[in-house]
DNA sequence: AATGGGGTCAACCGCGTCTCA
DNA sequence: ATGAGACGCGGTTGACCCCAT
């Protein structure tokens, strides 16, 4: 039983509108061979007639950039491959085929697919950080806003306390003592005395080092994240200063 | 041994650009 | 100048494989 009745047999290569579908078969991979072999790259459309291939144009340039050119590298990225991916995403953006001219042997789909599987997992583990510190902003907005309503309040009390105190003209420091005494008295002055609107700095709850450091890390992702999505977006704008390693 | 989840990769699809009559 | 066909590109899908549970 040869590849293609076995191919359709079990469901493969599924016929729509003349034209085969799905997983190639390496009768149809020998056929493209030998198009190419005789023709050249090119004039694709003219495959399916000229080879006898039930394959659109489309498929078999597809199937021969990718998978059947005789100069594809094939097993694992390297390293320094992987870091001209890293750099060269990082201009270009997602501009595989840009990308791919600087690595010989490589496709823009095996470039593609590498960086989904190997990168993905890191953008979504920094949306998650994302997703965290959004949250911890939201936590320390409504810290400070509960902080300076405090604030408000505490002033509020401190002004009438003095007001009070008008007839007594400057208040002594054991009497200021004594006021603060009377507005924080589970606070003592070696603890700092004074609420931290004198301080000029409102001390943060429940952040942990952990978040310390995962805020140092979004920031990095942030500023580097930016910076992809600029170079992604306005490649226009960056055409005139680089140009990829052809 | 069964199964669910994640990784990998080939292939398809839609759209934009190029080429040529 | 223009329209149709060819080509190229990036995004997405789906099948297969492997591994952990």
């Amino acid at each position: 039983m040869s590849w293609g009745v076995m191919a359709e047999h079990l469901g493969w290569g599924v016929i729509e509108e003349g034209w085969r579908k799905g997983p190639w078969t390496a009768e149809e991979d020998r056929l493209l061979i030998e198009y190419v072999k005789l023709h050249g790259e090119g004039r694709w459309n003219s495959v399916s007639k000229l080879a006898g291939l039930k394959r659109n144009g489309k498929s078999c340039r597809l199937r021969w950039v990718n998978y059947l050119r005789p100069d594809l590298k094939r097993g694992q990225i390297t390293p320094h491959e992987e870091n001209i991916i890293v750099e060269l995403h990082a201009r270009w953006g997602n501009r595989w085929s840009t990308i791919a001219r600087s690595l010989p042997g490589r496709t823009d789909n095996d470039i593609k697919n590498y960086w989904r599987t190997h990168f993905k997992k890191k953008e979504k583990a920094s949306l998650d950080n994302c997703e965290k510190s959004k949250a911890r902003l939201l936590r320390r907005q409504q810290f400070q806003q509960q902080q300076q309503q405090q604030n408000q309040v505490d002033m509020k009390k401190i002004m009438s306390l003095l007001d009070e105190s008008d007839n007594r003209s400057v208040p002594t420091l054991p009497q200021m003592r004594q006021d603060m005494a009377s507005l924080y008295p589970n606070t003592s002055e070696e603890q700092g005395f004074f609420p931290s609107m004198f301080t000029g700095y409102a001390s943060i709850p429940e952040v942990s080092t952990e978040d310390i450091i995962w805020d140092g890390l979004w920031n990095l992702d942030d500023f580097h994240g930016n910076l992809t999505m600029a170079n992604a977006t306005n490649r226009v704008n960056l055409h005139p200063i680089a140009t990829p390693f052809y």
